[in-house]
DNA sequence: TTAATATTTCAACATTTATTAAATTGTTCA
DNA sequence: TGAACAATTTAATAAATGTTGAAATATTAA
């Protein structure tokens, strides 16, 4: 029988939850993706990228929620709004899935 | 700038953003946890070590969900079904949430 | 075969999330 | 000032999730 503790309480539980919520839908981690490559970048810039698909208020929404929970940050200069990512550990998740795909 | 380069199609996004889905909930974390540390555990069991607020019927749609998803396997035992973790790589998340906890 | 146990499924409902368009705010520049 | 641009906010709606209790299924044991 394999065995791992892991030592999480139920509060950093709670808050793994909420970043991981905060990512889990293809365009936000699209997102994440493009900003792991050139960041920081501005919401028209950004959603440029995602495809042709992606609105700006779409865009925006998303952006929103990600930076509640602390995943983005962002800072403005002039007209534009640019995103970065406030801790690219995080972008460790992304080797973490490629390695889980076949499962 | 800080840059790296995902090599991640859009199909492997939406196959994650699914997986992350399936996980992205404290009482699932909490599954994982449980199951990372002793595995395979039958429903009630599990459902016991999970606490006072745990009903059957939940820890069943919960681990159901996981287990669309590819996160868990189970395997019936007379009464009783046991769950593992599908791949335990999965279980990298972890270090890699607690390290971005503090962002 | 009936009773007891373990788990799943069903059904209803509340809550959350996603999507879209329109209105609004803030900034720059002519 | 006011036109143009960038982004956010609001509001409406659709879709997905979470929760609960009751009913159904499957397995074992009496």
């Amino acid at each position: 029988m394999n065995t791992t503790t892991l030592d999480i309480t139920r509060e950093q539980m709670e808050h793994a939850a909420k970043v991981l919520k905060a990512i889990a839908h293809p365009v936000k981690l699209e997102i994440l993706k493009i900003l792991a490559a050139a960041e920081p970048m501005d919401v028209t810039t950004l959603c440029g990228h995602v495809g042709m698909d992606c609105q700006i208020s779409m865009m925006s929404h998303h952006l929103a929620k990600m930076k509640d929970n602390g995943v983005l940050t962002s800072q403005k200069h002039g007209k534009q709004v640019f995103y970065s990512i406030a801790n690219r550990n995080l972008l460790n998740i992304f080797n973490c899935i490629e390695n889980c795909g076949d499962a």
